[in-house]
DNA sequence: TATTACGCTTACGTAAACGTCAATTAATTG
DNA sequence: CAATTAATTGACGTTTACGTAAGCGTAATA
């Protein structure tokens, strides 16, 4: 009784998401996907649909294609021997510092914003 | 007595920043920055170099060159007549959002990072 | 004074991330 | 069965953001 396992055309995965079937045929040879074949027609699975969530939402981020894989091919990694299992911690580690300073330039950012904001809406106020 | 007003040379900021002077060269083209020439030597301000500070934030952020531009361009944009207030708090805003969005992007990315991270120190645990 | 160190402009090269045909095939529909 | 419709594989084009010389001027330095 093996689950019938939803799977999705590449015409369907671009419309959810937005991108065209060349963007995604470009993440294939790119090795960031990997779908299954019907005949030459290509096949999603579920998982490689999550992984084309994680790829676009690893380039909204700024990352190029091979910073999204390296990530990504973190999450399936998997669990190895301990060699393996420490530089996945290293890996992890540095994309999180990463993160952090960038969520740190979005905060600085933010705050100019408003700054900005406040400046406006005050000059508006006075012109009224 | 007007200030003495420190000024940089290209290679200082370069330095400063770590970018090559090639960069900064093409922000300039790109209008990013503007520096006062002495002779066809360039010498920047204290304004250039807080508009190459936020140039290369912006660029953390993924930005392109052209939304950077853009952005900064707002700070600078001063008071002006109603309609142009106007748009620039509806710019402001749509950044905002943009930036709000990304940062939502990375915290979930970070609780990703943490629960693979857990995983593996479990699987070294049982390792040892 | 010859050399090194910077700086300048001009211009060609390049990697990344797609866009845009073109030609072909396979499945669906009137 | 003819005509769409969607998919495939090339392959060349394009934009962005620099890299990388080449060739030249200027200023300090050995």
């Amino acid at each position: 009784m093996s689950k019938p396992q939803k799977t999705y055309l590449i015409s369907e995965l671009a419309k959810e998401f937005g991108v065209t079937t060349r963007t995604i045929r470009l993440y294939e040879e790119q090795n960031l996907l990997s779908p299954q074949r019907e005949g030459n027609k290509r096949i999603y699975s579920e998982g490689d649909r999550v992984r084309l969530r994680l790829t676009l939402r690893a380039k909204r981020l700024g990352m190029t294609l091979a910073e999204a894989k390296e990530l990504i091919d973190l999450y399936y990694d998997g669990r190895n021997k301990k060699h393996q299992l420490e530089k996945l911690l290293e890996k992890l580690r540095e994309r999180e510092d990463k993160l952090l300073e960038q969520r740190a330039d979005i905060d600085l950012t933010l705050l100019e914003i408003e700054r900005i904001k406040k400046q406006a809406e005050e000059a508006l106020k006075e012109q009224s």
